[in-house]
DNA sequence: AAGGGAGGTATCCCCTTGGATACCGTGAAC
DNA sequence: GTTCACGGTATCCAAGGGGATACCTCCCTT
């Protein structure tokens, strides 16, 4: 565990986008998994999340803290955020929702697709 | 089943709005839940959500069907909205995000309560 | 003393979400 | 033939989410 987070991590499999389930904005449900390992540090959190201005990414950070998911921990030289209690238990809950979006991922995709057709019939 | 849907059903014990977790828009979570129980109409799913203008409620209800959640059967009098059997089996990860914010209830008020004292003293 | 990395802030700006209010079209029902 | 309920639209508006860019402070290394 504590493996390097890669830049690919959330790009090709993961069901996030098209899930109609959210944990709090736009990024809170990866930083969560981001956690799940360990302690990660504030730049290393910037790679998997790409092109997340750090703006966002404190913004984020301070709304799960705020929530009582998040911990900050501010050290000498570095300041580690991680999973308190309440938020490492919120993973079980989310990864039935990632599940139930894989699950159904084919039946999710033919709906935003017909969508998108009826979109482009209309206009 | 089919038991009229009451005006404060979402009022006071329902989890969601400390939850982090959401199903789509502010509405959708709770629509899903009203049509739990079998079709509804139009006028008759805007009783539990209280406020809603017919705006919010289209809008929620368009976004729905767009996913694939929801089916608009329309009829000679009257609208129904049902669940699909994809909706239906949405259910599952969403009760389980509201057992989670059930169990949680108390460390989530505590960390609410916490951030805005913290406001608060700061301001 | 200067450079550099970590962990942010400060501004600006656009887009979306969602509420308020008002209006509309259709088909019973009176 | 007008009124009423149903199921919406149309328009306007305020607040918040989130990206781009630039800047800053602290501490360590060289």
């Amino acid at each position: 565990m504590r493996t390097p987070l890669t830049a690919d991590m959330f790009d090709e499999l993961c069901p996030t986008p098209l899930s109609p389930i959210r944990v709090g904005d736009k990024w809170a449900g990866m930083i969560i998994r981001c956690l799940e390992d360990g302690p990660r540090r504030f730049s290393e959190l910037r790679v998997p999340l790409r092109d997340i201005t750090p703006k966002s990414l404190t913004h984020s950070l301070r709304a799960l803290e705020q929530r009582g998911l998040v911990s900050r921990n501010e050290q000498p030289r570095s300041v580690e955020y991680a999973l308190t209690p309440l938020g490492r238990s919120l993973l079980e809950p989310l990864n039935a929702a990632c599940a139930w979006a894989e699950e159904h991922w084919d039946e999710l995709v033919d709906a935003h697709e017909a969508a998108y057709q009826e979109t482009r019939h209309t206009a």
